[in-house]
DNA sequence: GCAATTTCCCAAAGCGCTTTGATCTGCGGG
DNA sequence: CCCGCAGATCAAAGCGCTTTGGGAAATTGC
């Protein structure tokens, strides 16, 4: 069934008929009634393209999934937070094109899009310090909002958690409990993100005087084989790290494996202190637990990251004059069951 | 720039322009190549609502992404499984439209990407026994492939992996190695896949005159908190079991979790055997560690399985009266560290 | 050398929708 | 009684592409 079918149908013309769906007011209440009626009986749906030919709106959201081609990490953040967006896309009637390229192909991927506008925006996730995709955008005219940040965040939308804040009061708590030797377990330090928490970490341990032993930063994709292979190497030296600051809580987990291993208890031997990004299948937050939540941790869910997100690109796309929306979130410190006092030794 | 302003740069009709572009014999060698250069040098790209209003391809696949209100679990799977798909359909010129819809909501929205046309096929995951989209997609005349099967798999196409077997081989294992109480954690049995998997179980019972406690069968979403909760619940009970058959490596997570806080060394004093979906930041092949594996597993990669469900759905598409396709892979199995004998009591 | 192909290109007709610019009523005011 | 105007509807012109149905020029066959 399409409009001409469905205008001939009640006898009046396409003109009146598309008004009456789309509510425009030039058309007499018992005719929209009238209209309406008959399209949900014939279970009309309006063909997309062709709407969107005659628009000129894609009503699309274009968002681009990175991956090296070795079959490699897909970073779980990125399902968890495009989850998040698709909810508020499916709610406004906006579709999500999700392009899935490997890493070499991601400029062409968004440049593709603005090219055959087959979106009416993109979100552009983990930025680099200095995205090339930021300056790529802003030339292509395609309106994009940055979750996260780069070197120089002044001329374009983003919004972010607080990351220096956090692993800085993350740090600082462990220093109060009395730790002196502590290990960073970081994300890929070519992401934005990242460089904020070892900053956060640094700056701690700069406050007090203190100095990160070289040795004791890490920095990788954030796997729980990471977790543990680090975890496991730094566990067996001499001077041992006694507790861990680690990028997220799936490196957490490999962290506590290697812990386990050797003997350590986690919480009492061992501190270990890491960012949950509020993955429903790694559920940290304790509610089914009495004893509480099993990681101490900063917090701040990734996937209402990606809904407010997904909101504010699409008032951007209504509104594309407004000034710099630039939304900063704090996460929660939440204390679990990981982290004790140093143990003497 | 468009294909007219193109083609009235070149001198030439719109028809030839696009013949050109888009490889039909009609089209001097010579010609075409200028019109490629032009092209490239314009950065032209055809605009993709006005292709597909004319010529009636979406050039789209439909994957719906169900979330209940509640914050909750979104499969980790899905997300894995869509990054294979979508490699293929980026390679193949597919676009990869995502639903991000409230469970109550999914079938609706597969009406929708029938009713509007904006997508070729669908895919379809994780069917329950007697999943209402199989029939749905059938009247609606939507091509589609089911990863997973139902409870009557003959009139459709499917992709699925041997669940029965790789249970039934997982639990013989654990049965060999002298254990007797073994305990399923299974995920959430309305699922398909997760009755084929007990009933694997059981059947390596049944074949040695063994019947599993009720008690110790567990069907739940697969979080980590399951994993742990139900295991510190069983290990805690008078007849604990020696030995646990996961359907999750999230939730063997939680079960080994629950198993260190009691002191019980996994491998050792506990067995652990679960199905390892093969996600990239969960890693478990060993690669990295040279003792092996960490967990014991059934493995078949579910990014694997995208890769393959997409080539075939495309397939469908340009061949639709194709004999149904119904391919069973058979997962490995795979030794690690999380299994050993029965401990004497 | 001329008809019959073949090669290469074109004008124009859609695809299904939105939107512009009329048109056609009916009604109150002068 | 006619004009003007708001209200309700319509015909037709796009949106940018593909594709049909020719047609002119170049090539072949006899």
């Amino acid at each position: 069934m399409n409009l001409r079918e469905l205008s001939e149908q009640l006898g009046l013309s396409q003109t009146t008929v598309s008004r009456a769906l789309n509510g425009y007011p030039e058309v007499r209440e018992a005719t929209r009634l009238r209209v309406q009626a008959a399209a949900a009986a014939a279970n009309y749906s309006p063909n997309t393209p062709a709407r969107r030919l005659a628009t000129g709106h894609a009503m699309a959201i274009g968002h681009v999934m990175p991956f090296d081609g070795h079959e490699a990490v897909l970073n779980p953040i990125f399902a968890d937070f495009i989850a998040g967006a698709g909810e508020v896309y499916a709610r406004e009637g906006y579709d999500l094109l999700l392009s899935v390229v490997p890493v070499g192909g991601v400029e062409a991927a968004y440049r593709q899009m603005a090219a055959n506008a087959s979106v009416d925006a993109v979100m552009v996730q983990a930025p680099t310090l200095d995205d090339p995709r930021v300056p790529l955008l802003r030339e292509l005219g395609l309106p994009f909002l940055v979750h996260g940040r780069t070197a120089n965040p002044e001329d374009y939308h983003w919004m972010d958690v607080a990351n220096v804040r956090a692993f800085r009061r993350a740090t600082d708590l462990l220093l109060d409990l009395g730790h002196r030797r502590i290990a960073l377990l970081n994300g890929l330090e070519t992401l934005d993100f990242a460089l904020r928490r070892r900053r956060g970490f640094e700056e701690a341990l700069d406050a007090r005087g203190l100095k990160a032993h070289p040795d004791h930063m890490h920095s990788e994709v954030m796997t729980e084989q990471y977790g543990y292979r680090t975890a496991s190497a730094l566990l067996d030296r001499e001077d041992a790290p006694t507790a861990f600051v680690v990028s997220s809580i799936i490196s957490a987990i490999g962290a506590r494996r290697a812990a386990g291993e050797r003997g350590l208890r986690t919480g009492r031997d061992i501190s270990i202190i890491c960012h949950d990004d509020g993955l429903s299948y790694l559920d940290n937050d304790g509610l089914n637990a009495p004893q509480g939540p099993a990681f101490t941790a900063t917090r701040s869910s990734i996937r209402a990251a990606g809904r407010r997100c997904a909101e504010i690109l699409l008032s951007l796309i209504e509104t594309p004059d407004q000034p710099y929306v630039q939304e900063l979130w704090e996460p929660d410190l939440t204390l679990g069951r990981s982290t004790g006092p140093a143990p003497r030794s």
